[in-house]
DNA sequence: CGAGAGTTTTCATCTATACATTATTGGTCG
DNA sequence: CGACCAATAATGTATAGATGAAAACTCTCG
């Protein structure tokens, strides 16, 4: 795989024009707050129609990489924020890739009636639920405990799936489109109970993921996954996100 | 806030396409592996050219939510990966809004000759870095402890930064473009310096994050950021990215 | 000298069209 | 009956032109 001209890869002209941009931005030639040239010169400067120009440029800004007003042009946005893409892949997925069996464990699944959480000022009401405890392991070893709540209302063919076998990660995955979510990460100290089921001693270090997720207005399930300190970490690659 | 015409706010037409699309699919009534309409019939319904509605759709495919194949036709995308938009907010920032006072503390501020550090099966070369660790405080008591290098052949003005009032976190985010980064986030338990500087006892459960930064080869920053596991967490949101 | 109105520049969007690309489909021929 | 090939239908890319909107500049008038 010996690229021998590895110039401008990108075959279309609006990519290419996008990732000369991106790199003068990204080398430092172009910092922040500078402007940059207008449409019609870039135009001129590829010899090609203004919309292909306008193509590149609005798929940057969309980025956020560069900021583009009308009259005033368009100029190098300055880096805000540490913001990118996080992938969390699939425990898994994430188990196997490290040579690990994986194993999973319904320990307990039950409905829960219609209850009321309490999130900052406003009190939101939440149906009934199947609140489904779960065991992961990595040969044999228990890594992860994860207690589910799916909210039957938003899903309501989660009342009959089989999470005897199939973890309802994937399963919620593979059938619920979402919209929104958010996961809350911290680092806890193990108590009594994960102890046990994970099988660490009390005030180990624990990984815990708070994960909620929506549809619209709906919230469609919440996840809290307590993971053995000492036998997992997430990792997230941020990149120019494509 | 009572949206008295909640209709299709965005005001342009690929926009407005794009968010109808968008809704039919979230809501759920355009399921994962469905077809949708082609672009012809779609510019028949919405009487406008193709062109408009390629915008819309390749808007929809870049953010993930279609899979889009000539001749195949346009299907909704079967919710892959749990990924999103994370936004780190600043230490500052995170301290501040929670009504907190923010302190911020060198205590270790050195040159560290070149260095090779083992990755995977190849070694990779780091040139002379400036080291400093430093202490964050939320109302005179400690939170976070950071050591940070950072690697005067990429960033060249890092050598005369005066770090002792200012972060280097948010100095080099005001000067320095990055290209990719990477965080690795676990917990920990306090080794002895850890808690000594921290004030906790050895053993609590700590959030370690470990964050690299390049642009393009070369390795800007690597920062190993250590928190309190009991006073700070993290938190990210997913969306369908704009 | 200053404020406001008008003009110009520049980006934003939309339309219509043309051609390229590619996977499916179906037909033909061995 | 199966393998290959051509027609076809869908998206992908690019062009040119028209229209609109908003901000900055300029000019005039008080």
């Amino acid at each position: 795989m010996h690229d021998h001209a590895p110039d401008t890869r990108p075959a279309t002209l609006h990519a290419r024009i996008r990732a000369e941009v991106e790199a003068r931005i990204l080398s430092g030639e172009l910092k922040p707050g500078d402007r940059l040239p207008t449409e019609t010169e870039m135009m001129a400067r590829y010899s090609c129609s203004r919309m292909t120009v306008n193509k590149a440029m609005a798929s940057l800004a969309a980025t956020g990489l560069i900021i583009r007003n009308r009259r005033a042009g368009t100029s190098v946005a300055r880096p805000k924020m540490h913001a990118g893409v996080l992938t969390i892949p699939d425990i898994r997925a994430n188990i196997e890739a490290r040579g690990a069996r994986y194993g999973y464990q319904a320990v307990l699944d039950e409905l829960r009636p219609p209850c009321c959480v309490h999130l900052g000022s406003e009190g939101h009401h939440l149906g009934q639920s199947r609140f489904v405890r779960s065991i992961h392991h990595a040969d044999d070893s228990p890594v992860l405990i994860e207690d589910r709540h799916i909210f039957l209302d938003a899903v309501p063919g989660a009342a009959e799936a089989d999470f005897r076998t199939e973890p309802p990660g994937p399963w919620l995955l593979g059938h619920v489109p979402w919209t929104e979510a958010e996961h809350r990460i911290a680092a806890i100290a193990a108590d009594p109970l994960t102890a046990r089921c994970l099988e660490i001693s009390i005030g180990m270090p624990c990984l815990l993921v708070e994960r909620r997720t929506w549809r619209g207005e709906e919230t469609l399930t919440i996840a809290k996954q307590v993971f053995r300190g000492d036998a997992f970490d997430l990792t997230a690659r941020f990149g120019p996100s494509s």
